[in-house]
DNA sequence: TCGATCATGTAATTGGTTACATGATTGC
DNA sequence: GCAATCATGTAACCAATTACATGATCGA
């Protein structure tokens, strides 16, 4: 799924300028990284002059005005081809396991310090996450909060195997007699 | 951490080619997305020219001449410095979350195809995974060792996550008598 | 004879991010 | 007075993939 697609998704909601999109995915993806503006806005002209999308101005007094986008029967169509195509499994990338690859070349000191700075990284994404649970209730349907809980558990699987990897980290140290 | 540090990492261990990193980096991370010859040889030449690696040419009869390159002092203390570089927790992607959170304008029978069909590829992963241990074990250092089983577990915790998500399915149509 | 393995490389394209540019209003 | 929120957009840049180009040898 691409850009255009998941624009398209939020649009068979409801009408919304570039600025609503970017903060429903912000709040929607949370456990997962963003969508910037340098991305969006071409995505909406493009699809604009697809006729996959319509636009309507909408003067403002006391704020800028707004663009207001509303999904057209072309753009519901193909959102649901979107939806329908082909998926292919996608392999994930992670840098922290790149870096535990090498740890080797890593005194033992910086190698703990590392997995724990790391499980912090984790934990403050899951507590963020957590507190976001009111917004996300308020407006998920029940897949859409499926797929929250999915988020909450990888990072409370991620925060499980770092955990694990300091203990493995600290009873080796003990083995050598540190 | 980026290609050039990964390759030199790699390089840390042994001089190798281009060819060899490709397929050393592809065993060390089955679990995740490999690197293309479109990266691999640019970032070596990069590297040649800023003295982090030194070139042989081998020449061969009966097979291709090969570039066997060697990291250098320079190239040493580059990859250590990189691999203690400040590190940001990276979000994850998925393309999953992303159909999933808009399942609900699929007809139930899509839905379970469609989560079927991702199961079926993360256990075929999962089997690939499975069947690369003896060649990781005789490799693999104990902090390599640890990143193959981190991927194991990830993929063991996903088939998880959707057969669950398959059972939940199922459930919701017999709720609504289907 | 056909596909796999060995081996190197470039060019075009993709799919983004980041930084820049603008500017009013509201709440602390 | 300062930061945050509302709101739109472009240009430069980056990191990578894919497709293309070449060509020998070996095993089934």
């Amino acid at each position: 799924m691409d850009v255009q697609s998941v624009l398209l998704g939020f649009l068979m909601k409801k009408s919304m300028t570039g600025y609503d999109l970017k903060k429903a995915f912000s709040i929607s993806f949370l456990f997962f990284s963003g969508l910037s503006y340098g991305s969006i806005y071409p995505a909406l002209r493009k699809m604009e002059n697809q006729g996959m999308i319509s636009k309507r101005l909408e003067i403002q007094d006391g704020a800028p005005n707004r663009k207001v986008y509303t999904i057209t029967e072309a753009g519901k169509r193909a959102f649901l081809d979107s939806l329908r195509s082909p998926f292919a499994f996608e392999l994930p990338k992670s840098t922290f396991l790149m870096r535990l690859f090498f740890f080797a070349h890593l005194p033992p000191e910086e190698r703990r310090a590392f997995a724990r700075q790391h499980l912090d990284s984790i934990e403050q994404l899951r507590a963020q996450l957590e507190s976001a649970r009111p917004e996300v209730e308020a407006h998920a349907d029940r897949f859409q909060y499926l797929c929250f809980q999915f988020g909450l558990r990888f990072y409370r699987d991620m925060s499980g195997y770092v955990s694990e990897l300091i203990d493995t980290l600290g009873v080796e140290e003990i083995e050598n007699g540190e």
